[in-house]
DNA sequence: GTAACATATAAACATCTTTTGATTTGTTTG
DNA sequence: CAAACAAATCAAAAGATGTTTATATGTTAC
């Protein structure tokens, strides 16, 4: 039962709605999301494990950097998470999917994750 | 977006699950979940409001009496409580359900909500 | 009307979750 | 190996949620 509870309490808040939401674009690492949410470093690494430890995201470690990404090995999750993100309003995840595109072009100066 | 975030922390919390693993067997009044579930009746009160907030459960007043039952004018809600319900492991909430039986037997004495 | 009952609400308290600021760990680069 | 950087972890503070005890509200039965 408990692991059931963590998935929804996982999915109860709204910084890790718009993870989520992010990380549906791709594949995302943790320096990248920061910028894109303009939030603390530590504060996005919490919720990051909390999406991981509810088996909702998955990490790859490459170098100094971690990337996140969904984790579609669960059927359940992966589903529940499809159906989430569609009903999240656009209006409100507009800016972070527009600063999203924005960090994800500067591929030369100021980009992190990017040797 | 609180709207979604809302059901979602109605879903999170263990008495809230059985209590909608319960209604799922049919409407229920608040003195019989008090007797099925062994807690305070405040207590049955304040989660049975959670639920009802969130648009999971439905109230009917009766008398001295409120009858909840899952709420399935939504279908995402009805979608959602339906495969989660069928997600929590049947050991977890057998003794509520055995007790669900019982109390549901005692039509004569003892019980609430029968005039 | 008053007593008995079912449920809701409120205030006080306990517990859990999130945020912050500082620090640590691990990796890369020169 | 030292400096620079990315990410995780930690302890403390702040905030939110759940629980309890007591009380209020509304209904029924006498």
């Amino acid at each position: 039962m408990q692991e059931l509870l963590n998935v929804f309490k996982a999915l109860s808040d709204e910084t890790r709605l718009r993870i989520l939401k992010i990380a549906e674009k791709g594949e995302i690492c943790v320096c990248d999301l920061v910028s894109v949410l303009d939030m603390s470093q530590p504060k996005i690494s919490f919720h990051l494990n909390t999406l991981k430890e509810a088996g909702l995201l998955k990490d790859r470690k490459q170098g100094k950097w971690v990337h996140y990404s969904i984790n579609d090995s669960d059927m359940f999750r992966r589903f529940l998470v499809l159906s989430v993100l569609e009903k999240i309003p656009g209006e409100a995840v507009k800016k972070n999917l527009a600063r999203l595109r924005t960090v994800m072009n500067i591929k030369n100066k100021n980009r992190c994750c990017e040797k």
